[in-house]
RNA sequence: GCCGAUGUGGCGAAAUGGCAGACGCAACGGACUUAAAAUCCGUUGGGCUUAAACGCCCGUGCCGGUUCGAGUCCGGCCAUCGGCACCA
């Protein structure tokens, strides 16, 4: 392949632009107030979900957002747009930190490593970022300004009066900690002994770590917690207007997951105490036959009896023993403990057992609940097993079948979910909705509820026991936490030689003493900040990334805020984006920020398989290097290939020879301009001339220019695509070739092919000079809807929907004149005869459909 | 289980409710060439009738509906992929 002909210089032209496009800082940005500026022109801002630079390189999927971005960003440019086009680097993170485990390199400089190599590929592909204001969020100059907005949010407070973040101060309160929306909070995670570290759920299988099956036990650690759950509302509220997919939304807000119900109070028998639980179903109270704690709700040490607390502490045990994997599978069968212990039902009066059952989570609601088995498939599977009674409250016809597993067995059964209450003298009769509702007005009047909100969203757990990361700016002064000073900003990592974790749980940042010491009475945090941190707010740094004075300029950041287009992989769907639009949030309310909200629109690109359609991966050997395709295609064509495969959010298989088709096309635009003389030297062609298009090519070059346009900014860039292969499919063949057809052609194809197009461009400038001569300088052309009027057009005749004839007429022919050649038609007469003509349905310019019986 | 997306030739795919399969790949035939590559031209959903079709029938996962007309709208299934998963 490699010594095979090139169809056209590639090799040579496009290292010529690239180079050329960064000496004249084509693709710069600058700021308001920056010489170069022009607050004229409308801005745009075009990003790219910045890569991790692992140290595989980048594979063919990455540079499928990317060019889709950079075509728009071209072509937001021949606009006359002022166009913000960054890239930088998410650079923090576990796989340099885990080489240098193993080879005790320094993750500072594999990063800068795998940056370099990134860097270069994505230039060989020809993107125009603006380079002068790339990032890496590993640079001090950088996670400065993340550590400086961590302070923001842990010296803030959600205030419910206002709805939202507001300056600690404003608490007034007796513990500001209490309220501080980064706080720190014992919770559980799962530790393992044997590796002396902390793992995330997905890692631990069967209760076993996932390398070196090891044994993990959930344990509760002190961690940074930063409280997301207060900004819950606001999350799925605000996200209503955004030009998301409608599948995107809906994946944030059942992650934030809000349900309305009540909580309703149970007083714990002979104890001056009572149990809360949370219930979307209060109309049900009168069918709640027992209760359920949590095993771990600190309520079950109290009330636990002496004759039932082995049992309960054998049940615990058992439980914590396993992985969140493990407890919440479903197919296993449900298990629990009683207490001893009862509590009165509110509303019945009646004594109910209370139970400890682990399909009670204690992280959702009150971690505790009211079991109604007669209308909950959970409670009445659990009710069944231990015989609890079982209570009808809601009559009617309506019912949900399920299955459930009880003592080995799975039986269907079937459930009254809504209908009309009964056996309930509050509320007899009323159907459901009626009933929630009387019931919450009288478990208010009561004193023994109320209507409440709960969320499934957790905050968000914050901290890492890892080297490579943001240390949090906080020391600890006599077991409590404080800031320390913004001007000590950036806190830089210490330097260490060994950066595994240290066995003890504490982080590997505990090794080095000296820093760890902060002053005489106090010493650092140990633990740093996971990786969504720096990728929280890259975007804002993007519009002014050498400030030394603030994270983002104040004008610049009006100037570019929001992000116009950003696009990326489903993968962040909901984690990146759901934290980012947190702390833009919390910025937003503190005064820093000019909007709520930072990514306007907001696209999935498709992810692209192997050429065997399996996902790529080394196991499979299917991955492909943009390198390894440029070299034998050139860029342009792996640009438009990668556009070409099909539509941009679409799931497809990458085709080598669909690449080659490509090449072909591009090559064909060569050849209207260049052609190879006797020595084999491209020289340009002559059949390049200055003469009128004619009528036929004029449809051709305006229904260009309207369909490139439409699928430029419909993001339809396959079909752009196409349309101008039909273009130039139209001009292979033709004795003379207009030049002001190819310089439509050139000015259309730059943004996707901008080095071919380029090159194309100067040749022809050179022989037809035009003013301007660049064309980077052009306008974008707008297409004239009088070409591609035809005068004649072809329409069809049906009979009862089926095509019999097809005929030419003028464009202008009225309904009235169409019905009457339809039904002088021969081939119509021939599929009507001896039938009654019902009716005739004329659509002008397109089809005459006869109707018989 | 729940939620979402997708389902069209041998393949990637096009089609504001109006002529299904644009464009590209692959395949086949031809031109150019000593030859090959490259390039250019042509054919290409399936079936039937036929000497040949420019003739007829079928065809957008399956079943039904709305409509003069459905790949497109509605209802019910099936399959594949993705997300969530005891959330009370």
């Amino acid at each position: 392949m490699s010594d095979r002909r090139k169809p056209y210089p590639f090799d040579l032209i496009e290292p010529k632009w690239q180079t050329l496009w960064e000496e004249r800082r084509l693709f710069h940005a600058p700021n308001p107030g920056e010489p170069g500026f022009d607050p004229a022109r409308p801005k745009y801002y075009v990003l790219d979900m910045f890569p991790y630079p692992s140290g595989a390189g980048l594979h063919v999927g990455h540079p499928e957002g990317y060019t889709a971005t950079d075509i728009v960003a071209r072509y937001r440019r021949f606009r006359g747009c002022n166009v913000l086009h960054p890239m930088g680097w998410d650079a923090f993170g576990l796989p340099a930190e885990q080489y240098a485990i193993r080879t005790g390199q320094h993750p500072e400089i594999t990063t800068r490593e795998n940056i370099a190599h990134f860097k270069k590929q994505l230039k060989r592909i020809g993107f125009s970022y603006d380079w002068e204001r790339e990032i890496t969020t590993s640079d001090p100059a950088y996670f400065r300004w993340t550590q400086w907005i961590f302070l923001q949010i842990y010296n803030s407070w959600f205030n419910p009066e206002t709805r939202r973040a507001e300056p600690i101060a404003t608490y007034s309160g007796p513990d500001p900690n209490s309220v501080r929306l980064a706080y720190v909070a014992e919770v559980p995670v799962n530790w393992c002994p044997e590796l002396g570290t902390v793992l995330a759920n997905e890692e631990v299988i069967d209760g076993k770590s996932e390398v070196g099956g090891f044994p993990v036990v959930r344990r509760p650690m002190r961690q940074w917690m930063l409280r997301i759950t207060a900004f819950a509302e606001r999350l799925i509220d605000e996200l209503e207007p955004l030009d998301w997919p409608e599948g995107i939304k809906l994946l944030q807000r059942n992650w934030i997951g809000k349900s309305e119900g009540a909580e309703v109070q149970f007083e714990i028998a002979g104890k001056d105490e009572t149990i809360a639980v949370f219930t979307t179903r209060p109309d049900t109270l009168y069918g709640a036959t027992y209760m359920v704690l949590a095993p771990e709700n600190p309520l079950v040490d109290r009330l636990t009896t002496n004759e039932q607390r082995e049992a309960v502490a054998n049940y615990r045990a058992q439980v914590s023993a396993k992985s969140d994997l493990e407890r919440t599978d479903l197919a296993k069968e449900k298990t629990g403990v009683f207490s001893g212990a009862y509590a009165t039902n509110p509303a019945s009066g009646e004594q109910v057992p209370i139970w400890i059952a682990d399909y009670v989570l204690m992280g959702y609601g009150t971690g505790a609940i009211m079991g109604v088995p007669a209308h909950d498939f959970r409670d009445y599977e659990f009710a069944l097993k231990y015989e609890l009674p079982i209570l009808e409250v809601i009559a009617g016809d309506e019912t949900r079948t399920d299955e459930i597993l009880v003592n080995g067995v799975r039986t269907g059964i079937e459930l009254r979910l809504d209908g009309v209450a009964i056996h309930s003298p509050l509320i007899d009769g009323l159907p459901t909705a009626d009933a929630k509702r009387k019931i919450i007005v009288w478990l208010e009047e009561q004193g023994h509820g109320h209507r409440t909100i709960n969320y499934k969203l957790r905050d968000w757990l914050f901290s890492r026991q890892r080297y490579w990361g943001e240390p949090f700016p906080v020391v600890w002064r006599e077991g409590r936490h404080e800031a320390i000073p913004d001007s000590e900003l950036p806190l830089v990592p210490p330097p260490l030689d060994d950066f595994k974790p240290t066995g003890t749980g504490e982080p590997p940042l505990a090794r080095a003493h000296d820093w760890v010491r902060y002053s005489e009475a106090a010493t650092r945090e140990l633990n740093t900040m996971p990786q969504w941190a720096g990728s929280c707010w890259y975007y804002l740094r993007f519009c002014d990334p050498r400030n030394t004075e603030r994270f983002v300029g104040k004008e610049a950041e009006r100037y570019w805020m929001n992000v116009d287009l950003y696009v990326g992989g489903t993968e962040h769907a909901v984690l990146h984006l759901l934290y980012a639009r947190f702390w833009h949030k919390v910025l937003f309310d503190l005064g820093h920020l000019s909007t709520n909200e930072p990514f306007q629109r907001l696209v999935n690109q498709g992810i692209i398989l192997g050429e065997d359609g399996r996902k790529m991966s080394k196991r499979w050997g299917n991955v492909i290097d943009p390198l390894d395709v440029i070299a034998d295609y050139g860029a342009d064509a792996f640009r438009c290939y990668e556009m070409f495969m099909g539509p941009l959010e679409q799931m497809k298989p990458w085709s080598m020879t669909g690449v080659e088709g490509v090449s072909r096309f591009l090559a064909r635009v060569w050849r209207l301009v260049m052609e190879e003389n006797q020595a084999g030297e491209w020289v340009f062609a002559p059949a390049v001339a200055e003469i009128e298009p004619t009528r036929a090519q004029l449809k051709v070059i305006h229904a260009a220019i309207k369909k490139v346009t439409q699928d430029i900014e419909a993001l339809s860039f396959n079909t752009a695509i196409a349309q101008m292969m039909i273009f130039v499919n139209a001009f292979t063949t033709a004795e003379a070739v207009p030049v002001t057809a190819l310089r439509t052609l050139l000015v259309l194809l730059n943004p996707f092919a901008p080095h071919l197009s380029s090159e194309l461009w100067e040749t022809l400038a050179s022989r037809f000079p035009i003013a301007p001569n660049e064309i980077t300088d052009q306008p974008w052309p707008e297409y004239q809807a009088e070409f591609l009027i035809e005068h004649e057009i072809e329409i069809a005749l049906q009979v009862n929907g089926k095509v019999r004839d097809r005929i030419t007429v003028a464009n202008d022919a009225s309904s009235e004149e169409l019905e009457k050649i339809a039904r002088a038609n021969e081939r119509v007469r021939e599929f009507t005869a001896n039938q009654t003509i019902r009716k005739v349905v004329v659509i002008p310019q397109k089809l005459v459909n006869v109707v018989v019986n």
